[in-house]
DNA sequence: ATTTATTTTCACATTTTTTTGAAACTTCAG
DNA sequence: CTGAAGTTTCAAAAAAATGTGAAAATAAAT
């Protein structure tokens, strides 16, 4: 396969692919592109070539620089801005992961721990299985939070997969 | 917090929860309200619980029921079908994340390595970092998949934190 | 200060996803 | 068998998400 070939069909299956995960398929597809580019790109570039419009390369690079995975760049005697991704994958899952975490995971304990104690006749079984799935649930994800603090901190022995030989 | 107020909430919660990792918002519900009722319940409650149609709760219903979250139940003397979902919150995280796995990541590590190996110039910048990228995802793809068959097979270690410890 | 290049914004258009509801199908009781 | 109760399907409608493009804003050059 030729690497044209194969940079189309990475970009496009990684957007298909984010998409899967609650990520629009734009966003991804910038950023597979960017991840591919030896060198920093303009907007101009990305534009032509995933074939999208200025406004909508302009609003998700702002997005992927919300989540740390792009950077602007400025370029000597460049008029236009440059863009660059973090190519280190062990660093873009790290931001990801931590990112998810706070703007999902954290409120998500935080609804759960507001919804753990309700009033009522303690020996409903409706009140009963609330409590028990709701606390669950909570415990689920605190500890989640802090296995995923630990990946976070453990730093490239996850990704090496000297965590895993620990886990055995 | 009364009983009811704070199962309309946490039904609610749970379907926006879901929409934000590519799961649909009534799948999520419906199978939130499955979760805190200690009864097994029939579509009409279903229907008239989340005011959705009735194709509607069928299709995610057995939707819930292709990924093994939600089982049919028959209640003897009783036409009507009654749907359960799995209460044993370990369970519940184990069986999502092995479809997951199942359906995206497995096919994604798949796609890479066709990707990995492309014809042309080895010293040619574009084609290394493009090398480089997707064998160093495939790589994490790959440790990701171990990992999670680890968690997956320790099954409540994990949830009850023992695994961290492990970690540390 | 004015012109020109570039970036940003956002109302509206388009596309994609989800939901509805009525018809078709299935199942079971009489 | 027949019909009532229950379930499933799916074309069309509605809603949600995403994308466009031109105007406004910003920044640099002359």
């Amino acid at each position: 396969m030729k690497l044209a070939e194969a940079k189309q069909q990475f970009i496009s299956s990684w957007g298909a692919f984010g998409t899967q995960w609650g990520i629009n398929r734009t966003m991804a597809q910038i950023h597979a592109l960017l991840l591919v580019s030896a060198q920093p790109i303009t907007q101009d570039e990305m534009m032509e070539e995933l074939s999208i419009s200025r406004g909508n390369v302009n609003m998700n690079i702002r997005e992927l620089i919300g989540w740390g995975l792009v950077d602007r760049v400025i370029i000597a005697g460049e008029r236009k801005e440059y863009f660059t991704a973090e190519k280190d994958i062990w660093k873009v899952a790290t931001k990801i992961i931590k990112e998810r975490k706070k703007r999902e995971l954290d409120p998500m304990i935080k609804l759960l721990s507001q919804l753990e104690h309700i009033e009522g006749d303690k020996k409903d079984k409706e009140v009963q299985q609330f409590t028990q799935v709701v606390g669950s649930i909570k415990k689920l994800g605190l500890q989640a939070d802090k296995t995923l603090d630990v990946m976070i901190k453990a730093e490239e022995n996850w990704f090496t997969g000297s965590i895993l030989k620990m886990l055995k």
